[in-house]
DNA sequence: ATGTCATGGACGCCATGA
């Protein structure tokens, strides 16, 4: 069984590549993040030509999840246990986004998430990132019971030093910080294995590249999208790569897919 | 580090978020 995670950068103006990428990797799951889109302009009807049912929650501009399976679908959920919303500074309610939703898809319980950006250290946003995650957190321990279990996506963080270009030029920023990565080692704890993928070219298993100064191409990058799958899951991979050539061409997203594929037979 | 995208609202540009 292949599964794989992409974030998209909007479905909508992604489904070429999306659909061609489809055709050519053929995974069996894909979690999808930054659909942009709501559950009414998801492509439905295109992805279903090419056997794929799909398990949508998203509201409109910004954020969106879903996944994607040619193994059937069902038990869906949106949204975490306690999920915190964001509140701007000029609202007057927290609005809860959709960055989280599970399903049970060919024996295999996959949630895809799109973990809040966090912005600046010390912004409104990073404490939210931090809250959602404990969100998180909470979810999976109960998700877990349903093991086979995965939980992979945008997790907008670097476990390590090594997961991006110049650890130095994020002294200040967000994505590496401490309680970031305790989050993550705190997920971990749970009975998650963080399934890193093999490095393709330059050593480095990157999956995000700023659309700017040419990053892509002078493999200016991170490591924030994450398989994070439970321990039999885990045991049972076979592979695991960045699919880098969706970064490449015209019309790209800023992510490149995480591809694992699994042997779930007894014998496997 | 900041050279790019995508979206939606009031328009052939700007604000927002990443």
């Amino acid at each position: 069984m292949r599964i794989a995670t992409w974030n998209v950068n909007s479905v909508v103006a992604r489904l070429p590549r999306l659909l061609d990428w489809l055709g050519t990797a053929e995974p069996d799951i894909l979690c999808l993040q930054e659909l942009k889109t709501s559950a009414d302009g998801f492509p439905t009807d295109e992805l279903a030509d090419l056997g794929y049912e799909a398990a949508v929650h998203g509201t409109g501009r910004w954020n969106g999840v879903a996944v994607l399976s040619r193994v059937g679908i069902a038990d869906v959920r949106r949204g975490l246990v306690d999920e915190p919303g964001f509140q701007p500074e000029d609202a007057l309610l927290e609005a809860h986004e959709p960055r989280a939703v599970g399903a049970s898809c060919g024996g295999v319980r996959v949630w895809s998430v799109y973990v809040p950006n966090g912005r600046e250290v010390g912004h409104p946003h990073y404490d939210y990132k931090l809250r959602w995650l404990q969100a998180l957190r909470a979810t999976v321990q109960v998700e877990l019971a349903a093991a086979p279990f995965a939980v992979l996506g945008d997790f907008n963080i670097a476990p390590t030093d090594a997961d991006v270009w110049d650890p130095a030029a994020f002294a200040t920023s967000t994505h590496v910080t401490p309680p970031e990565r305790q989050a993550l080692a705190e997920l971990r704890a749970l009975g998650l294995v963080d399934v890193v993928p093999r490095a393709m070219k330059h050593d480095t298993p990157y999956t995000y590249w700023d659309y700017r100064a040419g990053a892509f191409h002078k493999n200016m990058g991170m490591r924030i999208d994450l398989v994070y799958a439970s321990t039999g899951l885990a045991d049972s991979v076979r592979d695991a790569y960045v699919d880098r050539d969706a970064r490449k061409g015209t019309g790209p997203s800023d992510h490149a897919p995480v591809v694992v594929d699994v042997d779930l037979s007894p014998a496997g």
